[in-house]
DNA sequence: ACCTTAATTCATCACGTGATGAATTAAGGT
DNA sequence: ACCTTAATTCATCACGTGATGAATTAAGGT
């Protein structure tokens, strides 16, 4: 009721040291980008949300691209979370690889990922992109050490994609129930097997070994 | 180089007839919100592109969000897609199932499901409505005639629709290549098998039957 | 021939957008 | 105590957005 004066609604400069005012929008960018991406998402309404004038996400990142830019921005490369799985013989990545790609999922960078996901579907300019990055880092690593042909490594790598893909958002953008609330454990032995099918059994067994 | 009679310019009033305004007016439509999304189509540029004023867009279709739903309009009711599909047993299903999405994609629909798709995971509105159109349409359908309780029916339709929706977006929204080249039949064989398991095989069965 | 009605254009609104630059204030090193 | 420098605010731009309403022209029934 009273007229708070530690929020004085229109003090110009400087504040009190250590309030990371950058985080704060930093924050609030990856929260509105990952919830309505990027086009749905305007520099005033970072800035409402992280309680600031509109001017300073300009002064700490320059301006809207480079702002999701910097949200977006993976503090590890998730190449190093999928060599350890490549480590490991083809005849057995199936359950490691599901569980390395949800454990990115299970971590603070979810946002990051929803963000990531979302604008890669939501535009063609961007699926191209990802288009790129699939042929230029998932594909040529994910078969390393098989014996198939170049056509077959290919089309195997994008198979398993598709499948990885498809639990990610139905589990973590759509949120279908029973799956999304699923334990990790869980969901990669669900998962993990049919990966592996489409990593090193023959391409079009039947269900639970067809062979008639 | 003569300055064409037949186009002229700015000329007001009422056009020869068999114009068909209306429907250039929406292919326009169609064509840029499946390729940039809702948030990222404006109704000048759709004018632009069908080469129309502006206020022509309002005139046929009274608004943005009108023109978007008649532009998402299906002529034919998905849920009579799978219809054929349910009359099989659950145990033949994969294959046929598959088939019939593809169908789907395949036909002139394909704008259309584009849209849908990409406007389903743009932003967390959309995603609700997924969910709730899943909930209500697929979900019920999809395990009818099988005997597993009710936890299991809705997970193992998820695990479905989680990859047939990885399959749709490595196939026609990224467009990963030997994958979106293959024809529909091979798609069907490589895919279906593993959607049949989904639904009905022991759900953590391992790779070509792990009994070890 | 006439008249209603639909199709088209134009001018214009109010608003939100991303962006910039100057003015102000405090922090923090010296 | 001083001075540079960073953080913050404010005013303002130019522009694109979705939308509306009046004016104009032809179509097409009578």
């Amino acid at each position: 009721m009273s007229p708070a004066p530690e929020a004085p609604k229109g003090r110009r400069g400087r504040r009190g040291a250590a309030e990371d005012t950058r985080g704060q929008i930093l924050a609030a960018a990856r929260s509105l980008f990952a919830e309505h991406g990027y086009e749905g998402t305007s520099l005033r309404r970072v800035a409402r949300h992280a309680a600031v004038d509109p001017a300073l996400v300009h002064h700490y990142f320059g301006g809207k691209e480079e702002l999701f830019a910097a949200s977006v921005q993976l503090p590890a490369d998730p190449a190093r979370v999928l060599s350890p799985v490549l480590q490991l013989p083809t005849a057995q990545r199936g359950e490691p690889l599901v569980r390395a790609v949800l454990g990115l999922w299970e971590s603070e960078l979810q946002p990051t990922m929803l963000t990531l996901i979302r604008s890669a579907i939501g535009s063609e300019r961007q699926s191209a992109l990802m288009r790129e990055v699939f042929r230029r880092r998932i594909l040529t690593t994910l078969m390393t050490g098989t014996d198939f042909d170049e056509q077959e490594k290919e089309l195997r790598a994008e198979l398993v994609a598709g499948q990885v893909l498809g639990l990610l958002i139905t589990r973590y953008v759509v949120r279908l129930e029973p799956l999304a609330s699923l334990p990790v454990d869980e969901v990669v032995r669900l998962v993990g097997p049919k990966v592996q099918q489409y990593l090193t059994d023959p391409l079009d067994l039947g269900p639970n070994g067809n062979r008639d």
